[in-house]
DNA sequence: ACTCAGGGTCGAC
DNA sequence: GTCGACCCTGAG
């Protein structure tokens, strides 16, 4: 196992970062987590106020890579001083100091969040964690060290056993998705040079995709930041504590605030995301 | 045992 | 745009 220095303790917050609803597929595990990135374990941990990853060979290049993904470029100081006027906002902050949004893969985005609908991060987390117990391949010692399966592999494991898996009503959408991406190699990697219009239009020809999921795949998967996923929750706060029309719909919502807040509307969501869902 | 709700979306009207 | 249906699971 090689040890590398990855930040200090206060620039992330791998509680809410890792644990938040954002990503389903990293386990706790004393002063840090487990997880698979690119098909490859790492454990993320704290230490005496900094932070370190560990693995199997990790040269410098991978530790570059795992910085990207947690996103440790991004000043949330910076972010933040933009919103220091609003005292509900100011109080997130505060409280989830250190939440960054992960830059992961777009396939594993995709499934997560189809599976997500009228769901509980809970129970996300069973089915993906299952999904991969059942079709990835084991890459490492922990229990939770498998490769998230590719759509071939999900494809000919086929909507019925999906639904033994227990993704109900949105296994037949996974499947959907499944045969887009193989039909059209392209698809996934497409979508990075796509507007914003033009990315919705495409990720929502997907059955099982609507604005809501095509906004949190482009939020997590494609790294966009002025995007605003509006769901259940995130409406509460933008209803109860931002004063937002509460006859909009979350469409509507969506819209609204992703031109009020710009480049701001990812990060932003994912705060009040956390705020109200605890 | 029973009700309720959870990071929505689809198809019909 | 509105409305019921859709699967499953843990909490009360």
């Amino acid at each position: 196992m090689i040890e590398k220095y990855l930040c200090k303790s206060s620039e992330i917050n791998l509680q809410s970062t890792l644990d938040g609803g954002q990503c389903f597929r990293w386990h706790k595990f004393e002063n840090g987590f487990n997880g698979v990135i690119d098909n490859e374990c790492y454990y993320i941990f704290e230490k005496n106020n900094f932070i370190y990853v560990s693995s199997n060979n990790l040269n410098d290049h991978k530790l570059n890579f795992i910085k990207n993904y947690l996103d440790l470029k991004f000043d949330i100081n910076l972010f933040s001083s933009n919103f220091k006027d609003n005292k509900y906002l100011l109080n997130l902050f505060n409280k989830y100091y250190g939440l960054r949004i992960l830059k992961q893969d777009q396939w594993e985005v995709m499934v997560s969040f189809i599976t997500s609908s009228v769901s509980n991060v809970s129970k996300i987390k069973k089915n993906i964690n299952d999904l991969c117990l059942n079709l990835g391949k084991k890459i490492g010692d922990n229990m939770y060290d498998y490769t998230f399966p590719k759509p071939i592999e999900i494809l000919e494991f086929g909507e019925s056993n999906l639904r033994k898996l227990g993704f109900g009503f949105r296994s037949p959408y996974i499947i959907d998705a499944s045969k887009m991406i193989i039909k059209d190699d392209n698809f996934l990697r497409s979508i990075f040079d796509l507007s914003y219009e033009e990315s919705l239009l495409k990720l929502t020809s997907i059955k099982g995709v609507g604005r809501k999921v095509a906004d949190c795949i482009m939020t997590y998967g494609y790294h966009r930041k002025d995007v605003f996923a509006v769901d259940r929750w995130v409406r509460r706060g933008l209803v109860n504590k931002l004063d937002f029309n509460e006859k909009y719909s979350n469409d509507k919502l969506s819209e609204i605030a992703r031109c009020n807040f710009g480049s701001y509307s990812s990060y932003l969501q994912q705060y009040i995301f956390n705020g109200e869902k605890s």
